[in-house]
DNA sequence: TCAAAAGTGGACGACGGTTTCAACTTCAAA
DNA sequence: TTTGAAGTTGAAACCGTCGTCCACTTTTGA
């Protein structure tokens, strides 16, 4: 018997088989053994790409990553063949952090309560790590993460959202598909301010509350509006810069049109 | 005398050339006359990029520009050398219609209704044109148009504010920044939203403006809150999708870890 | 210690977009 | 009609990124 136990493991439990990333299907499961270095280099891999993916977004590419990790690229890519499986590993633990906050939310006595103090910490969790705040305001791959997410995170939105609103304090005309755009919304703030205040989230959440609940109880609103370098810099911000860098060219565009021409007279 | 009286021109007048499509230095400037025919290219060009750019946004590719005005891409690069000059012949008179819409809402009798008349018609405006919403929340190309644009616009929006705020309708710790920033926040939800509900920033808009009036005044909200299917799709759609379209390879991630192996063997 | 399976790395081809350029066409002044 | 500059064209070079492939190295059980 020469067979290595993890791999004749592998071959007995096929459905336990680390599935190359892919592991939406049964994401609880046992990964099948690596060899210590491919363990290894696994963890360099995904202490990377975490870090490169906090501060850059999900889209830093596969080479910066295997180039942080100290690792080839063919590493990167034969861990993880796409990246569904990568944000999966980064961010599926996130999924339990913000039902955690959903039910810390829940035992909040007053509802209204709980509902304002679950979006203030779902943006505090949000603002340390763009690729997070990316990945949950909806990025095209790892569709299948945030629906299965959805799924544990709704119902409990949903139920803050229904005794919120039988107190009276949340205005009847709102609901649960409200929030999460509400959350969207200042989530896109948050992502194109935070460098410049990190915490002028708090400012227009804090108005959206003030336009929700029908009382006019009149929070404080926090913070002061941003000056006009401050929003130049926000806006500029906003729409993500175009990927392929395009190099400016010579600054003085006029005076070439007849350089040729005065050439060949 | 051999000279083209239009070349001469030029040469005369340094400060009145076409400048290649920078013209952000003297855009109220005559351009200098074309050849018929390269007048002709010049305004097919301008009117496939509108199309375009419209519906697709800023990011079209040249190429298609060119397909679409049939022309080669050659002279669209002639035309417009830079991204910078092409947005600013498509966009720069939207400014006047801004600052229209801005006049028109100063004379509104009640200022608080005329701020939300404001802000309302700027987002009908926006509402058509991809392009223009993306050029408008502040892309990173034409900076130079953007910051010129807001020369003329926020002295409007600060004398709006200013007469908001003296009847007490708007709240006293509201100022001008915070409209610059909803107006970027909603209008992001809009972009999003768009095909969607292409009303549906007008809900929004309506919670914001409830929350910064100092009355609680309550408005009816507009429509109804998004179904989850909808929500789905809004948040795809909020971060654009990666530009080189990954292939998602073959669907079957896992069976193929030892395909090699086993053949050698 | 050794063989063979697992794992590695980076050169490489594909791709999609941008930019250039030399050969060609069109225009309009004379 | 002629002439020469202005204008056009699209193929080709270029660029950055993605994902693959395979010759090479490391690990592991025996």
């Amino acid at each position: 018997m020469k067979t290595e136990f993890y791999f004749n493991l592998l071959e007995s439990f096929p459905l336990l088989w680390y599935d190359g990333g892919m592991s939406e299907m049964h994401p609880s499961r046992d990964r099948p053994l690596l060899r210590r270095d491919a363990e290894r280099n696994r963890q360099r891999i995904l202490a990377a790409a975490r870090r490169l993916i906090a501060e850059q977004g999900l889209e830093v590419g596969y080479e910066e990553i295997a180039r942080e990790a100290d690792v080839g690229v063919g590493t990167v890519y034969r861990r993880f063949p796409n990246r569904d499986g990568l944000y999966y590993e980064l961010f599926h633990d996130r999924v339990d952090t913000v039902v955690g906050i959903l039910e810390d939310a829940l035992a909040v006595e007053d509802p209204w309560e709980g509902l304002c103090q679950f979006m203030r910490r779902d943006f505090e969790l949000q603002s340390s790590d763009r690729g997070l705040r990316e990945f949950m305001l909806g990025h095209a791959s790892s569709t299948e993460l945030r629906q299965r997410s959805g799924e544990r995170i709704q119902p409990l939105v949903a139920e803050l959202v229904a005794r919120a609103r039988a107190t009276g304090r949340l205005r009847p005309d709102v609901g649960q598909g409200d929030i999460e755009i509400i959350l969207g919304m200042v989530g896109g703030l948050m992502d194109a301010s935070i460098h410049v205040d990190p915490d002028l989230w708090r400012r227009y959440l804090a108005m959206v509350l003030d336009g929700i609940q029908s009382g006019s109880r009149h929070d404080e609103i926090p913070g002061k509006p941003p000056d006009q370098p401050e929003i130049e810099q926000i806006l500029a911000g906003w729409v993500p810069p175009r990927r392929g860098k395009s190099r400016p060219r010579d600054t003085e565009p006029s005076a070439r049109v007849d350089t040729r021409s005065k050439a060949e007279s």
